[in-house]
DNA sequence: ATGATTCCATACGCTGCAGTATGGCGGCGT
DNA sequence: ACGCCGCCATACTGCAGCGTATGGAATCAT
């Protein structure tokens, strides 16, 4: 018998409880962020929570700056587009955005902006990672030839779209689910100012 | 002194207490839905509310369908066009959704729709209503010559951006938020398959 | 070893809220 | 006038959750 591993003594820290809150966020939204509701969830008690927060309150800003930059990594990682390659990289963000795959990151997006809509903080956040999603995606369309001011708007529509879609029962019209949104990233996407062909079977 | 104004004494039906629960909803979200909190704005008790209502869940169950029955009355209301009328009616449809002015409304379906993600029956009356939407939508673009795929298409894109839109700060790009959203409109309304031309200034 | 420090458990008070039980007031019929 | 009934007030139990106080075990420094 080396070790004993009955009680696994893991020492938590900030980010711990920081991760478990998101988690929480997920699945039950900022009303369900409750600190003893995580600490069961971390089986440990709240004496754990109160030595690494001050409140609450503490641990839900943590929650947003966390998520704040996670954003932004992500935002560059997606929108950055070899050249030549912008139109790909657009379609790429409307994929990545309204597919199933990244359910887990749209319901924490969605807590989060519901979140905003009663707490200037957070709406403060998600302010500040829409100017940046929405400037990078307007860079893409900028260097596919699009003038500005459609950039805007595609853009506006992009990122509304996705978060729309993510709110909808939308397995209406499902007789073909993949053309369905294959269309709608071609409206969003494809402009008459645009010198290259859209990528895949769009063409 | 004909009569003593001093205590109203107003008879409360159901309907006032659901009144009441729509806009804390509006307000607070689902989780602000609470018995006393609604009692203490309708200047009674709880003994009162437990008279006309089984339990919370009675009220919430009664607040799902009043939305849906007004939704559904809208639904006729805004998607019945003339015929010849029916590029007007989108972009109408698109205009009612995408305002401020409607903003009481969207705080509702936001609150509903994030009340969807985690109850089932509030789920099934959103896919109800989501279909009502989408299909009243499609038939507008039918009526302008759209065929059946891109109407889908279309009037998906049409209701994912007005709900997306609404949980967007999207106060960025806003030297002209007017000609934003009328050209969003644009690429949303206007199809090569249509033979009249968009209305207003957008032709 | 021993004291100090870190991290967590336990126990407590308090508030908000769901639901129940029961009493009371006013209008109604007869 | 009297009793019934519709509508609400009051008072209670019970639970969940926030925050605090304090004790205790493990680890580290010296």
């Amino acid at each position: 018998m080396e070790i004993a591993p009955a009680k696994q003594r893991i020492q938590l820290d900030r980010d711990a409880w920081v991760q478990a809150a998101v988690e929480v966020l997920a699945e039950e939204g900022v009303s369900g962020l409750r600190v003893e509701v995580l600490a069961k969830r971390l089986k440990v008690t709240k004496g754990s929570f109160y030595w690494h927060f001050q409140d609450r309150r503490d641990l839900q800003l943590a929650v947003l700056h966390d998520w704040k930059e996670g954003r932004i990594r992500d935002i560059v990682k997606q929108t950055r587009a070899q050249p030549g390659q912008e139109l790909e990289q657009i379609y790429h963000v409307i994929d990545v955005y309204s597919t199933r795959r990244s359910r887990r990151g749209m319901l924490i997006e969605l807590a989060v902006r519901d979140w905003a809509r009663r707490d200037a903080e957070a709406a403060a956040i998600v302010a500040e990672v829409d100017d940046i999603r929405l400037r990078s995606a307007r860079e893409l369309f900028l260097a596919c030839g699009v003038p500005l001011e459609e950039a805007s708007s595609r853009c506006t529509l992009l990122y509304a779209y996705v978060f729309g879609l993510s709110l909808m029962v939308y397995d209406r019209f499902a007789e073909d689910p993949a053309r369905l949104k294959r269309d709608i990233a071609d409206l969003i996407a494809r402009s008459a100012a645009m010198k290259q062909a859209a990528p895949g079977q769009s063409g």
